[in-house]
DNA sequence: ACACCGGATTGAAACCTTTCAAAACAGATG
DNA sequence: CATCTGTTTTGAAAGGTTTCAATCCGGTGT
């Protein structure tokens, strides 16, 4: 009944219960070591008093933190929602619970979040960098905090990664349309500053190359941003071409481009795939559910995020720690927008 | 260049830079108080020593924490992930940060959260709980902490909430479709164990019946979740019945359906909206980029989450504070698939 | 020379828990 | 009854920060 002044404090429940102190503690945290009888009469005064056990000061005296973060780079991308899902998997294991901070793309926000996590002392960071040579990582790892890069990675192997073959992904999407016969495709993504479109392109190009094609055949159309709309305008930009010079075949660099060129394909009559076969990329829910089923190539998400998680806590552990980067093997997920 | 056996205290950093403890806190808390020379002097030292703020003890002794917490039903669903969004926003203009917990509709994993957060002091706790009578929620109160609902109420105005107009979403909907002129329409949604779907119908039946039409020409199909495929299916369902009775319109209860219910229309040849006339709800990002764009019903999510940031804080500072329900109101966003 | 002022700095207490060596206890053994 | 053994309980220290009353200091006004 009472409405705690101030909430009831490990000396109070001793008070209550008759015990010392220490003995409160020990039921808290070595149950065993206690008799029956006083650990019942312990645990009936703290659901009397409305005991609450003060995280903080169990960390400050514990010196050990409960919580895994990872740092996303969008919320309200399906992915990262996933690759969290993993995350939080592999931690319900270990008993460790997760916290979620979203930089929404922006490294000052990212910032903001890793420093509040350094003072917080949490077991490890995850997180999808904005930018993954950004200096406050490599900081964070040297005071003493296990960080693992998500989604993307370092070419110098100076921290722990987990990534998925991006290059590989581009090769299978494009060989995937070789199979089906495609002799002029389009690969469709931007801007060129990010890694990931850059090596999508690379292996698009180079399968097309090992097929002996003409590079002229792919034509490789730039987009502003990941997005719906940008996908819309760069199927208004394919509908625009001569016929002979137009793509029989589309592989967007993300799934939302994908989607947005389907749309503008439905919506101008263009028929899909007969005659204009798309492939996208993450395989996010909506993928599927597309007015045509969007074949997509798909990350192991969840897999992703369990490894990440497992990865931290290898470093948290394990003292003599050598870096690890894990490179994950996509997936061609088939589905109706090309093959009918 | 130390890696730090154990990360630098205050007190370290007050000897390396010549001054008492009390002085480097003060340059930390208040930095004004502090003569320009020795402030220079112990941030060098900080930096020096590569010295991190231990937030426990912080938290320990002030007694006060810079965190907020949103515990959503489910990050994998973009609907809590501008939520959570908004709630962002108003957080950074009061310099807190904010955690995120998902509870994935997990009675189980949402106790935990709001245990261990609970244990962390956080300033506040905004919550979609599974079940938003739980008596966990009250308990937490009642020790004071401060809770509010998000996107669900309680009848008995027991808590402080932020929600929207569910009947009157079902309300709107249904007019748009009678001001289009249909006679014989759908409702999809289930299972009725959820408020949401149960008013939605309810709002829908009642704009209805104030038209003046038969309740036998309102339809209802009942889906076992909210999700693509029993879009699809309560498609195939529609698609089974004689011409006569079959609708020319249907509100779903959730984007998810109505997302499914027009795949299985474009697949079946069926043509959207001229043949059936679709209205979804909630209006995520994909709602827009669908085959054929679809008309919802838009909660205003961020605001949603501003509102209950403002609300949990309120809560935190106000000592006599009364419970707010605070209801908003929904909009019609009209695209092609009612217009064509 | 004095008292006084205001700003800058100090030192110790307090926050709440965990830990660990030591003490108390209960029961068994000789 | 003394000893020993193993279990349970105790008490004090420690952990890093903030807070606040007290001190210090350089300068002003008389």
């Amino acid at each position: 009944m009472s409405d705690a002044a101030r909430s009831a404090s490990v000396k109070d429940v001793a008070a209550a219960a008759g015990v010392s102190l220490g003995t409160v503690s020990n039921v808290l945290n070595r149950p065993d070591r206690v008799s029956p009888a006083t650990r019942a009469r312990v645990q009936d005064a703290m659901r009397e008093l409305g005991f609450v056990r003060n995280e903080s000061a169990r960390q400050l005296r514990a010196g050990t933190s409960r919580t895994l973060a990872y740092v996303m780079l969008d919320a309200g991308n399906p992915f990262f929602t996933d690759v969290a899902q993993g995350i939080e998997v592999a931690a319900e294991d270990v008993d460790l619970t997760v916290v979620l901070c979203n930089s929404a793309n922006r490294a000052d926000r990212e910032a903001a979040h890793l420093t509040l996590l350094e003072q917080q002392r949490v077991q490890g960071v995850l997180v999808t960098p904005v930018d993954p040579h950004s200096a406050t990582l490599d900081d964070l790892v040297r005071r003493g905090t296990p960080v693992v890069i998500v989604d993307r990675t370092r070419p110098d192997a100076s921290l722990c990664s987990v990534s998925v073959d991006d290059e590989l992904g581009g090769r299978i999407a494009v060989e995937h349309l070789l199979d089906l016969g495609h002799e002029r495709i389009a690969f469709i993504g931007g801007p060129a500053t990010l890694g990931q479109v850059r090596e999508r392109l690379a292996g698009a190009r180079r399968a097309w190359a090992e097929a002996g094609r003409p590079e002229d055949d792919l034509l490789v159309v730039t987009t502003a941003a990941l997005d719906v709309r940008e996908g819309r305008e760069a199927g208004q930009r394919l509908a625009g071409l001569p016929a002979r010079r137009r793509p029989t075949a589309a592989f967007c660099a993300n799934d939302l481009l994908a989607l947005g060129l389907l749309q503008q394909a439905i919506g101008s009559g263009t028929r899909v795939p007969e005659q204009l076969a798309i492939v996208g990329y993450d395989d996010i829910e909506f993928a599927a559910a597309a007015a045509v089923p969007l074949t997509s190539v798909r990350q192991p998400r969840q897999e992703l995020g369990r490894t990440a998680a497992a990865l931290v806590l290898a470093e948290a552990t394990d003292q003599a720690h050598t870096h690890r980067q894990v490179l994950f093997t996509p997936e061609l997920v088939a589905r109706a927008s090309t093959t009918g």
